[in-house]
RNA sequence: GGGCCUAUAGCUCAGUUGGUUAGAGCACCUCGUUUACACCGAGGGGGUCGGGGGUUCGAGUCCCUCUGGGCCCA
């Protein structure tokens, strides 16, 4: 087996072991995907997480990564070809953000690109950089800003991956703004649009007044701000209806006052109208199911548009659109014809240009001056709505969006996705449930168009008629072959960039796509979907898409849409849901708790497989908690990878592996049956997704291994027990140790590799998977695992003997009478010498009377 | 308010379809430097399995309920 005599240093160690063979992998090629390989013996394909560049990589990244690793290296060992690519998500918002304060600019889409453009700072940390101190500069020289600096971020995320020791083809890298990448999302945008399954709307939108920009449902989270009810007197014909609102300010967008169908106390206003206060605008009073009769007074205003009940109530209660908010989430300067009176005009001239803050204030003031507020306002806690990545509360604008059918329209699609998600293979299973409700709760298509600028252009113009009126209504599309395109500086075909913004001309889309809408495509992008046939047909569907669980709703949803639309089948046939990391006192880690590890230090204090030990000995789906102060599973891991550096140098350093050799005695031949079934078990396991139990079962047996039979097999190994004794340990020795090394190589990547290296030229990442029947090959004649379970037993009663007649554990014994139960007893007799030799014991009485194994009548002899 | 997960030794976690006396590591105590390893080894103490109720010959495991923690959705 060993194909070169061994090397082994003085003193093995596990510092430097992480450069010295990732050079080797990457000189080797040893993780490179063959496509002939693959032809042949099958692939397993991995959509791995591309992690956002722009973002800091920690401790909880090189957990689920880790996870995915040990997954990928037994499946290339179990014989599959591994197509296992990383992929960068450098497009979208949080790549802007940190350009901006990276650098200290901001992006003005109006200025012209200045070349050689030299930014006010690098490596900004983002507290001093105001947005008035950002220098303005042009969309083509903030892109590139966003390359440069998302280019520099990969390298270091690469170098941290490489020491963490993925077993990624990092020939098969790919960026989710690269022309390939742009290429893909519009190619796949445009079958969605020629498939009607894309379309444009001109809709009430939740909007980031801090970004400007709109987002999606799955980008949305609440959070408790305090807010206070103000009770306001609307005017009926016979007396006033109060009402309390959260949303005084909205007042002038009015349309109608609503109460629960069923609710006694406003049965006789329905039908009717009432007027607004200080606005007199008259509205009507009607009826629906989602006014809550025990929320403030039972009768609410609707406005467009407050919240996203004020949505639906608009559209299914048919009633006008009055927005005044405007995207920069000020109070517009618009027409308000309905506002009838030149009093309620003034009042609204009074509140234009303000924010939304400070038109609260100002509509409350004066409705204190006219008495139509009664009482004060009662402060109140309540749920508000953000972006989760904004810090201002979003706002309900009207605008023209894109959008893509994602069935929560269409009962359809919704069903079809809900039956594709049942087909997939959830590890855990329970994770399956969140994407259920996931589904079950869409209330509408996705939103896919951001007013952003380093994203993926929406691959569309629009003609201008002859009065200069742009029509959306009637797109200029590209021809797939003419992509990647950027429509805000290429004309369409057919046209000359002098026609832009003319009469009878084109507009170019400015916005650009969601990210999500490009990352929803991680498959097609790294299997390079209409660009290498070939590999695409070999690779997908994926066989793998590992991820977290906090993007079920939106990447693994969005990717399984996508695929649905496209190829009507799933992406992938498995999944993997790792949990997250959380501090000491159970909080998640993140960046906003401020309790984030990162993770180089720790590899380096620590080394890599340490680090992997730790992330591996947690299931899938499970959250660990982490103490960066006294981190005892990488401790841990740290000592099981010394341990296998020392005690594969102690077994080599009993001779080489016999030739044509047999395994005669029962205690070897008992250990390997032990072995095998560690095997089996872990194979099990690993094939049933669960690492942690197949680590488990590998490191109990390595254990006990080191701890009990190379003590017990020490001195036959030696040639105590002559030629066929020592060649038998010799053998199951050696075969022992191969077969942990391929078993551990999973995990401990860098111990075993270097081990490996002493007696072998390939790397152990390449040998196949163990095998039962390998493991007990050379067995000559085999023995039942119970032999080395109870020598083992045996042995660990014979120290206690010696630890309570406190005589060291050297102390030789002249004879002393094991006593045990008889099945037991009789499995002993099998290795008597073995033990005898370990416990020091001249002569050692058998006495099959009892339960559990005992020792008595011990007489000890002295030492030397 | 709805859904899902979770509660096992001081700590971090196992416990595979219900089945002997509930396990591991760390921490702790005692001992030990025998030719792999002091980044070590040997031995030991430590749990009414969150509370309550039920099903069963038998429950950490299944059911109900309460409490605490976490996540997702309203």
């Amino acid at each position: 087996m060993s194909d070169q005599p061994a090397q082994i240093p003085e003193k093995p160690a596990l510092e430097g072991l992480e450069a010295k063979w990732n050079d080797r992998w990457q000189q080797q090629g040893t993780f490179r995907f063959d496509r002939e390989a693959a032809k042949a013996r099958g692939v397993y394909s991995i959509d791995t997480p591309p992690p956002t560049a722009s973002g800091s990589l920690h401790i909880g990244h090189v957990f689920s990564y880790t996870h995915t690793d040990v997954i990928a290296r037994y499946q290339r060992a179990a014989g599959r070809e591994v197509f296992y690519p990383m992929g960068w998500d450098d497009n979208g918002l949080p790549t802007e953000r940190r350009v901006q304060n990276y650098y200290g600019v901001r992006c003005d889409p109006t200025l012209p690109y200045t070349p050689d453009f030299v930014p006010p700072f690098e490596g900004g940390d983002g507290k001093s950089s105001k947005a008035a101190d950002q220098v303005p500069i042009s969309r083509r020289n903030f892109i590139e800003l966003c390359e440069r600096l998302t280019e520099e971020d990969e390298q270091q995320f690469e170098h941290l991956w490489r020491t963490v020791g993925l077993s990624v083809d990092w020939s098969q890298t790919y960026r989710t703004i690269s022309d390939e990448s742009i290429t893909a999302s519009q190619r796949a945008f445009l079958r969605n649009l020629a498939r009607g399954e894309a379309y444009q709307a001109d809709a009430p939108t939740l909007w980031d007044v801090t970004f400007r920009t709109a987002v999606a449902q799955a980008e949305l989270e609440d959070r408790e701000r305090d807010g206070a009810y103000h009770a306001l007197a609307f005017h009926g014909p016979d007396a006033d209806v109060v009402i309390e609102t959260t949303r005084p300010e909205l007042l002038p967008a009015c349309v109608a006052l609503v109460a629960h169908p069923d609710d006694e106390r406003y049965q006789h206003l329905f039908g009717t109208t009432v007027r607004t206060p200080l606005f007199d605008v008259e509205v009507p009073v009607l009826a629906h199911r989602l006014a809550q009769p025990d929320k403030g007074s039972g009768i609410a205003m609707i406005c467009t548009f407050g919240d996203v009940t004020d949505v639906i109530w608009w559209r299914e209660l048919h009633l006008p659109n009055r927005t005044i908010i405007g995207q920069d989430g000020r109070v517009l300067d618009r027409e308000t014809d309905w506002i009838s009176t030149p009093a309620g005009r003034t009042e609204y001239d009074a509140l234009v240009g303000k924010t939304v803050f400070s038109a609260q204030k100002g509509v409350v003031d004066r409705l204190r001056e006219t008495g139509e507020l009664l009482g004060d306002p009662k402060p109140i806690k309540h749920p508000v709505k953000f972006f989760e990545k904004g810090d201002r509360p979003l706002e309900i604008v009207s605008t023209r969006q894109w959008y893509i059918t994602n069935g929560a329209q269409n009962d359809e699609l919704r069903s079809t996705l809900k039956a594709r998600g049942a087909e997939l293979s959830w590890h855990p299973d329970f994770m399956h449930v969140r994407y259920d409700n996931w589904v079950d709760g869409l209330n509408g298509d996705w939103l896919v168009s951001r007013q952003r600028y380093f994203g993926v252009p929406i691959p569309v113009w629009y003609p201008i008629d002859a009065n200069g009126e742009t029509d959306f209504d009637h797109p200029i599309l590209p021809a797939e072959a003419d992509l990647p395109v950027d429509p805000s500086s290429q004309a369409p075909a057919g046209f000359d960039e002098s026609q832009r913004g003319q009469a009878g001309g084109f507009v170019g889309e400015v916005d650009v796509l969601d990210t999500w809408a490009t990352s929803s495509l991680t498959p097609q992008l790294a299997g390079a979907w209409e660009r290498d046939n070939e590999l695409w047909d070999l690779v997908a569907p994926f066989d793998l898409r590992p991820q977290a669980q906090d993007i079920i709703r939106t990447w693994l949803f969005s990717t399984l849409l996508r695929s649905e639309l496209e190829d009507h089948r799933l992406p992938w046939a498995h999944t993997t849901i790792s949990g997250f990391i959380v501090d000491p006192d159970r909080k998640k880690m993140s960046k906003s708790k401020g309790n984030v590890v990162t993770p180089l230090g720790l590899l380096e204090q620590y080394s890599s497989d340490a680090v992997r030990y730790w992330a591996a000995a947690y299931k899938l789906g499970t959250d660990a908690a982490f103490d960066p102060q006294n981190p005892k599973q990488i401790k841990v891991g740290r000592r099981l990878a010394i341990k296998i550096l020392n005690a594969a140098k102690f077994v080599l350093s009993f001779g080489e592996r016999p030739e044509q050799a047999q395994v005669t005695d029962a205690l070897d031949a008992s250990l390997l049956a032990t072995l095998a079934d560690v095997v089996a078990q872990a194979t099990r396991a690993f094939d049933a997704y669960d690492h942690a139990r197949a680590l488990e079962v590998i490191e109990s047996f390595f254990w006990t291994f080191c701890d009990d039979y190379i003590e017990v097999v020490k001195e036959r190994a030696y040639g105590a027990a002559g030629k066929a004794g020592r060649d038998s340990a010799l053998l199951t020795l050696h075969t022992a140790l191969d077969v942990l090394l391929r078993l551990f190589a999973p995990f401990i990547v860098f111990a075993t590799e270097e081990v490996y290296s002493w007696t072998h030229s390939e790397s152990v990442h390449r040998q196949p998977w163990p095998t039962e029947a390998e493991v007990t090959a050379d067995v000559a004649h085999p023995a039942e695992a119970s032999v080395f379970a109870a020598i083992s037993d045996a042995l660990i009663t014979f120290r206690r003997a010696k630890t309570e007649a406190k005589v060291k554990m050297r102390t030789p014994i002249v004879s002393a009478v094991l006593h045990g139960a008889p099945e037991r007893i009789e499995r002993v007799e099998l290795a008597l010498d073995d033990l005898r030799s370990v416990a020091k014991a001249e002569r050692i009485e058998l006495a099959a009377d009892g339960t559990e194994f005992a020792v008595s009548d011990v007489v000890f002899g002295d030492l030397d």
